[in-house]
DNA sequence: CCTCAACTGTACTCATGGTACACTTGCCGG
DNA sequence: CCGGCAAGTGTACCATGAGTACAGTTGAGG
């Protein structure tokens, strides 16, 4: 079955994506060059040709990798927060401060997220991946109302929150989040925004 | 004095500058072409280097610009709430309600933040560049933290919150209220979002 | 009439994205 | 041990874009 081949193709793809991923997050898509990425990675312009058609299918496989990574994440954080804790409520605090643990742990602050550098450059991706980076954020509504769903039947949450707007809102914090510490230089400032959007859900629907 | 000449000089600069900045905020900045930016504006090329060394100073002319006139923007804004209103906290939610009102106001929704845009690109850009990026964050977040204080001498925060952090949150939830509302089209996620934080920010002052 | 700001025009260099296509290497099943 | 296929290499080529160089033009003001 010729595993070995295929292990290294896969394997070279993933380099590929990897210093991609890497480089237009510091200096965007135009700004990242094939040249640097294959210099990087070890091959040749057709090695890179050969893994990707065009620079176009570059940039979705790089956004259909990182949307399943987020949210593989996100399942297994809550996931281990619910089997933690009964409560839906207290199980989505405890999944937001781990969250903010780890996201205070990534060594050197976190590297960007993929969806927000696609949305400053949109006009150079083809509808598809347009298509992809907003189904991604409202799936991330979805995922999280669901669970606010759950809580505001245990807990009357206060009037004149719209449950869409909190869920939107975890995913305003973490993108505004990424880009300050980014801008600043400050890793701490993404996960201490983390526990103010948590301390504004506990208020929400324990009035404390 | 060359009025009309100058006039139409700074003129030239300033068509050179919008035409840059709607185009960057689209395709980023190496996504932009200089020969695009002079079709879009009716010069040549040397009209173009005229006014600009390299399209590095566009860069920080065009950083410049848009720091000055956020600047400005927010001057007036709060000036004009604190006009309507004795108390400091009152003032500061009424400021916030303005600000909403001004997002959902614009047509077509909310352009873009170059502040943010830079981020994701920052290594094109040379240090003096970031270094204007990182300090005007700081100054939002140096201006907002004072009233904040001022805030928080008449009514006692809740405990365990950093004004710092505080303050920080309402450019987080600009920038990513910015984002989630180009991806998903929807310009009205980011007014919302801002009279989210105004809930938030009442609710760590009134406790309500 | 002269000068200066604000350009235009022409011609060139170099890097990068992308295309085309023939060729190679090495594992794997028959 | 041989043929086929995955995973590449090598070479040549084209268009576009950033930037350089520099001479010439235009029009308002003094």
């Amino acid at each position: 079955m010729q595993e070995l081949q295929q292990r290294k193709g896969v394997d070279t793809r993933e380099r590929i994506l990897n210093a991609a991923e890497a480089a237009i997050l510091e200096k965007g898509f135009a700004g990242t060059s094939i040249d640097e990425l294959i210099a990087a990675v070890g091959i040749t312009k057709s090695g890179f040709f050969y893994h990707f058609k065009d620079k176009g299918e570059l940039a979705k496989a790089l956004l259909v990798r990182y949307i399943e990574r987020e949210d593989d994440l996100f399942d297994d954080l809550f996931n281990r927060a619910d089997e933690l804790n009964e409560d839906p409520l207290h199980g989505f605090l405890v999944g937001l401060k781990m969250l903010s643990e780890m996201m205070a742990d990534l060594p050197g602050g976190h590297p960007g997220c993929l969806v927000a550098a696609y949305c400053y450059q949109d006009r150079l991706f083809d509808k598809e991946v347009r298509d992809l980076n907003a189904a991604a954020i409202l799936n991330w509504r979805r995922r999280f109302r669901e669970r606010l769903e759950l809580i505001a039947a245990r807990y009357p949450p206060r009037t004149g929150i719209d449950l869409d707007d909190l869920a939107d809102m975890l995913s305003v914090v973490a993108d505004g989040g990424i880009i300050l510490s980014k801008v600043v230089k400050d890793p701490g400032v993404l996960p201490r925004q983390v526990m103010l959007y948590r301390d504004f859900v506990r208020a929400v629907f324990l009035g404390a």
